[in-house]
DNA sequence: TCCTAAATATGACTAATATCATGTTTTATA
DNA sequence: TATAAAACATGATATTAGTCATATTTAGGA
């Protein structure tokens, strides 16, 4: 479904959106602990959340990662492209490449509407949404 | 969503399902090429799926490929689990172990639903339901 | 019974993904 | 302005998924 780098991706943002903010940077290192994902893997998955504007950063002493008000603006849909390409989630189940409404594959009607309603819901759904579902206790996120 | 190994098991029994019987048995390269998979890795998964009783197939002159009345009966969970092992398509999009209803993750509710409908699907679809389909036009397995 | 055609088994190779390491640039502070 | 702390950039390594090749076994027909 997801690659693990865009699971990483997901956790990380989150785990930001609920710890850090503007006066509150953290550390890579400190992110990749909690979180459970390598250190250096996490560092190179931030920077390129980072050249994208999906998340902030500064360097030098006191800097760290955070994100910025724009940047919990982001939607799900929006990370998981970047990490994984554009296509993983829309492209066709058996990826036949001809495979659209016209043209259904045999798993297209089987699978057609749920993937709908999973891209759609990580297109209507913004990193600042979930954030306030797991401030509120509703939805956790531990190891 | 699924590995290619099971993209290509899925495509492998589905052109059997339409194309084989016990009288006509299809050889591993026939198959390759409608189906566009390279031969000796459809052959490989093709083995892994008569061992699994999931295809049937005969050795020697004039053997080959082909599905008994049994064989059709196999669900589309199956393979894709024999395949791609057997908690890809159930476990947490965050790969979080202790994720469940009682402790969700961020993006549980977001995929809960839409998840279990598509693995409840794939549990209630077996390769003959979707043959049927096939022969009456009403999708498509080409390249 | 010998030859050939096929699946089967096994292992080697390749490519993609994931992980690690090292050096460079930027920024704050003394 | 020197030093240290941090991100940033790049490339190397490891692991896994995907692909290929070769040898073995089985079955049918001459």
């Amino acid at each position: 479904m997801l690659s693990n780098s865009s699971k990483y991706a997901l956790k990380a943002v989150l785990y930001l959106a609920v710890h850090s903010s503007m006066e509150k940077k953290i550390l890579a290192k400190d992110i990749s602990e909690p979180i459970n994902v390598p250190r250096a893997y996490i560092a190179k998955i931030l920077q390129e959340l980072s050249r994208h504007n999906m998340v902030s950063s500064m360097r030098g002493p006191g800097g760290g990662f955070y994100l910025n008000e724009e940047n919990k603006k982001t939607l799900l849909f929006d990370i998981i492209n970047l990490i994984d390409g554009d296509n993983r989630l829309t492209s066709c189940v058996l990826s036949l490449h001809k495979c659209d409404n016209e043209n259904p594959c045999p798993m297209h009607h089987l699978v057609d509407d749920t993937k709908a309603s999973f891209v759609k819901k990580l297109k209507e759904t913004s990193v600042e949404d979930l954030t306030s579902e797991i401030r509120s206790g509703k939805s956790f996120l531990p190891i």
